[in-house]
DNA sequence: ACGCCCAAGTTTTACGTATAACGTCCTGCT
DNA sequence: AGCAGGACGTTATACGTAAAACTTGGGCGT
């Protein structure tokens, strides 16, 4: 028992197993061979087990001069989306000895003041996500391995980039209504400067210039359900001939055009057909269910850090956009007349 | 400049402001009234600003002996409550000082083997979210300060708890129910061996058995949206007179039930009244919009904070229950005949 | 004039770990 | 017999910080 009712350090379990310190790091650390006796290790190990031994990290981190410890940097965590790629990045770091420390960016999408303010760990590197070009050069400054997620890689400083291929996301989706016969649209799009979004719009426009007799109109929202009502019902209401097709930036916004469609008396997909992007919970429990373009958030998140960990390596991670699909429900059919 | 490209370190900044290394840290660590001249401070406080000096974390943890970061234990991050929790903690700790480490148990609520594999950090403390009582003893064994989220009080071992009043939402469900005359109730379970859930069924059988006329079935299934689906069905095709409410023990699984009563042809709420509990997005999406028990997540995890400090502090915290409100919507109304 | 205390620092130490550098047998070979 | 070298360790040191213990040079009271 060592004095005290400290927690046992490595000397106290060396002084256990009649060996020196130098010994038990050895052991523990799997160094052990050709250099201490299998019966000697046998030992250590015991006494480690029997006084519920577990190293110190300070010391090791102060030792190592790294933590095995990175930070996911996510907007607000108002959507399981981000949950996913936690829980992703997580799981390929615990493989690799890793811990991630997430700091949801107080002011969500865009510039973060102070990127690091409540992250009390010391950090080996960074996983930011959606994140605005400044809040990169104050993150930057800090000379942390970098690797961003959803974020323009002509701006991204030099930071490796992983990237789902929303762009095609979208291609399908327009592609999908395009079959089905739609001409009007109504882009449903999220009111957040982010290169994630930008490419949506740039995308959807692209796509549709290229038939003819196509029109466009884009209505504004932030990522709320109410707000994403408002809009689209405004939009729907607005003199000329109505859009016969929603394409909504997310789930979100799509369930508010849902209920500002039903309260027009619209049927969905009937009247009008809606889209979203993302495929949450939520896509399925509306009524119809939502077509919807599938993001694998947990596969995001295990190629961020997968990435982050080649980084951290001195390999260049590799840069393929994640593939995405789409997800063909009950809110999309052929206009009626 | 220091030799090299490492991070700057209190030595460095020493040299660079002319003073020795101990005059840095009580200068920076603001204990130098009355130590250090003000003119002095300054320089030193110059020299950082000029260098970039950010302490480092692992050194200072060692020395001190704490790390001002505790760990939040909680089912898998597959709603955005546990989200909230996280948030609400995480604000706290920030006013404090403190970090917050996110450790989502792979398996779910219920029995953890390893409560810290994944985790890297070095721990002050422990919040741990709707645990079973095998994990609550591993924990333990480590001799952390602990506090439990929604877990049974009397098993807690001494551990404080914090405890959301779910009894008390239950109450006001089958209150407002009762009142609308519902007699015949459906119990949808959620099938999970966690203490949070216990609670639901017990206090909802307690409220209905002093109700002469009420019948109670129960109906369990895992927390998804095909399981409820599929659990509802069943349960509402079964013999005998059809419940006219649909008491689900959180708003996923009532989706589930929204879905069932669609396929069987009922109307919602004129056919059966359906409520949920935990009031997330999805409850606001669904048509007609949920009935439910609106839980203040983030409030929750602040509490739960609040209670660990307390405890770091070593003093006793506070054991009252956070307040829970029902949310009257449109999905329940008055039995037919 | 002498001692004392205070301001303004400095020197030293400890936290617990990982590892480089250094011993000491003993075995086997020439 | 002598000696190389492997097996099995040990000793010593550094990581960067916080803080206790020590130093030094006035200024002030008596």
């Amino acid at each position: 028992m060592p004095r005290g009712s400290t927690r046992p350090t490595s000397r106290d379990v060396a002084e256990a197993a009649g060996v020196s310190q130098a010994a038990v790091s050895l052991v523990l650390g799997d160094k052990w061979r050709g250099r201490v006796s299998a019966a000697t290790a046998d030992r250590v190990r015991h006494a480690a087990q029997e006084l519920g031994y577990r190293p110190n990290l300070a010391a090791r981190n102060l030792r190592l001069g790294r933590t095995r410890t990175v930070l996911l940097v996510v907007p607000a965590l108002t959507t399981e989306f981000f949950a996913g790629v936690y829980t992703g990045a997580a799981r390929v770091a615990a493989q690799h000895g890793f811990g991630v420390v997430l700091y949801p960016s107080p002011e969500g999408i865009g510039p973060a003041r102070d990127p690091f303010g409540s992250a009390q760990a010391a950090l080996d590197g960074v996983i930011a996500s959606s994140m605005a070009a400044d809040a990169l050069t104050a993150i930057r400054g800090d000379q942390l391995p970098l690797v961003m997620l959803d974020s323009d890689p002509t701006g991204s400083q030099g930071a490796a980039t992983v990237n789902l291929d929303i762009a095609d996301g979208v291609r399908q989706i327009s592609g999908h209504l395009l079959g089905l016969g739609h001409r009007r649209f109504l882009h449903l799009a999220a009111d957040i400067p982010s290169w994630t979004f930008e490419v949506r719009a740039r995308e959807l426009a692209a796509c549709l210039v290229e038939v003819p007799g196509t029109s466009l109109h884009v209505a504004r929202a932030p990522i709320s359900f109410e707000d994403a009502l408002a809009a689209t019902q405004t939009a729907l209401t607005t003199p000329g001939p109505r859009p016969t097709a929603v394409i909504c930036d997310d789930d979100k916004l799509a369930a508010g055009a849902y209920k500002a469609a039903r309260r027009l008396g619209l049927r969905i997909p009937d009247d009008i057909s809606i889209t979203g992007l993302d495929d949450l919970a939520l896509a399925r429990a509306l009524d119809p269910e939502l077509t919807t373009v599938h993001l694998d958030a947990e596969r995001f998140g295990e190629q961020g850090m997968k990435a982050l960990l080649a980084v951290l390596d001195g390999r260049t991670p590799p840069e393929e956009d994640i593939p995405v699909h789409l997800v063909v429900r009950g809110s999309t059919a052929p206009p009626n007349a």
